[in-house]
Order: C-alpha cells, then sequence, then structure tokens
DNA sequence: CCGTATCCTTTCGGATACTG
DNA sequence: CAGTATCCGAAAGGATACGG
C-alpha cells in the first residue's frame, strides 16, 4: 500500500480494466469521483441540448444550496463538461450549457439515470427483502 | 421548498425526465446517491461474470479501509445487486458477485468508466486551461 | 479470513450575511 | 440575479482493537 488516502495528483493512466485501482491516486478514480458526485449528476443530466440560467437549475434540483451549486458548476467548467456564459446585463445573467465534452457524457450519465427510474421498484423490493431477513 | 436536507423516504416516483429533482425525497435521487458513490461503482465495475472473495475485492480496490468495503458491500446486498455467499469453513470464505439486478446495472457503469478512461486526458487539459486562466 | 465496534479526524455541505 | 465568505454541525470514513 502508498500510504496517504487520495492525494488526487500523480497521473497514473490505469493500465487495464481490472487493475485501473490500484493506485490510490489513480487519475480515473479521481475523476469518476468528480463526475459520479451527487449533484454534477443531476445538472449533466439535467443540461440537455438548451442552456440554463442558475437560478433555472437552482429551481430544479430542488432543496441544493446557492453553495453547492456554485461549487459544483464551477467544478464542471474546470473539468472542461460546462460552458458558464455571462451576459453584461442587469441584473446578471449567466448561462449554463454542456460543452462537446459534456454532451458525450451525458449520455451515459442518462442511461444510468434511467436505469435507477426502471429499476427503483426492483430495489425498493430487495431492500425489503433484505431487511425482513433479520 | 419542503424544508429538510434529504430524509430519504417518501416514494415520490419522479414524474417526467425534467421534474424528477423537484422533490427532495425523491427516490430516484436517493437511489442515484447510493449506486453512483465512490466505492460502489469501483465494485460494480469489477465484479464482472465471476465471483471474488473479500480480500480479493479489497486487494484490487487499493485504499479501501475494511471497514468501507464491508459496509459497501452490505448496501449493495440490502439492494439486491449483490450475492453474499458464505461458506462454513476455517479460515471463513465468503465470495460476492452480481445478481442479475446488479448485472444490468453493470454494463451502464462500465460505459461511465470507460467514458472517464476516454476522456481523461481532455479533462486534464480542460483543468489547466481553466486554472491558468485565472 | 471476514468481519464488528469504537473512536476520532476530516470533509461535506447547509445557513446566513454580504457584494457587484 | 448570481454569486462570495464565514461559520459550524453532521456525516463520511480511516485507524485500531477485538471476535467467531
Amino acid at each position: 500500500m502508498k500510504s496517504v488516502g487520495t492525494p488526487q495528483g500523480t497521473d497514473c493512466s490505469c493500465p487495464d480494466a481490472f487493475q485501473w485501482d490500484r493506485r490510490e491516486d489513480c487519475e480515473v478514480r479521481q475523476i469518476l469521483d468528480r463526475i459520479a458526485d451527487k449533484w454534477s449528476l443531476l445538472i449533466i443530466a439535467l443540461l440537455d441540448d438548451g442552456s440554463m440560467r442558475f437560478t433555472e437549475l437552482k429551481r430544479m434540483i430542488d432543496g441544493v444550496s446557492q453553495r453547492m451549486l456554485t461549487v459544483t458548476l464551477r467544478q464542471l467548467e474546470r473539468d472542461g463538461l460546462v460552458r458558464r456564459t455571462v451576459h453584461p446585463v442587469v441584473p446578471p445573467r449567466v448561462d449554463y450549457e454542456l460543452t462537446d465534452l459534456g454532451r458525450t457524457l451525458h449520455e451515459t450519465v442518462q442511461s444510468l439515470v434511467r436505469w435507477t427510474e426502471e429499476h427503483q421498484d426492483d430495489i425498493a423490493a430487495a431492500r425489503q427483502r433484505f431487511d425482513s431477513a433479520n
């Protein structure tokens, strides 16, 4: 073992599909953590073809705090998945949309969301079985 | 807004693709949080056709603590995604494998992992651009 | 070998108040 | 409107010790 937790530096490029998690600072794991994050998934799934304003996103993702929405959008922008456009008007208007890179991820995220929607009953049933078995 | 954080009960079934995040206790969001979790994704991606022992998983997912591996595997078992088989031998031997339900998720998770592998360079580049632009 | 229990640190993220 | 800054409680998760 390498010692510290997950320093998130030191690119490793993760050789093969069954080994990519051998090193703690694995780039792929770091990125997975980022995009498979609670709010990121919702934003990417929500942002389809069009663009959305900050407040619009906030309204759609019910319960997200202003802070977390800002933080998450910044990370997505930094990762090149979301483009942020500031319109110099008063009151300020900021639009968010997926970049080309972001759109390639959108498909995958959608299929994850769809899977969840389609199987939520199976999961609920499994949980009941598990819980009553104890 | 409904008040408290994310109580995770009260099924809502999330009407349509652009509204599923309107309610905080949305079942789909709760499940997404569960499976798109740091360790769960790695386990589901790792568990393909065969079964794996606890220690084997622990070795593959470098840096995971015994506690988190146990906790995560229990959740996956509870959700009906992973089957746990205890062999009554000494020393104990426990095998983990995907259930049928788990296998349907495996595909989706793999495509997410694959996306990450394929685009890690794009992301690294985007981050550099973003960071040097400040 | 495969856990569970406990403790304790670190991180996450909400609430709130304030700005251009 | 769209943020930023600060504070602080809650939860995640590692380290360690112990048990069947």
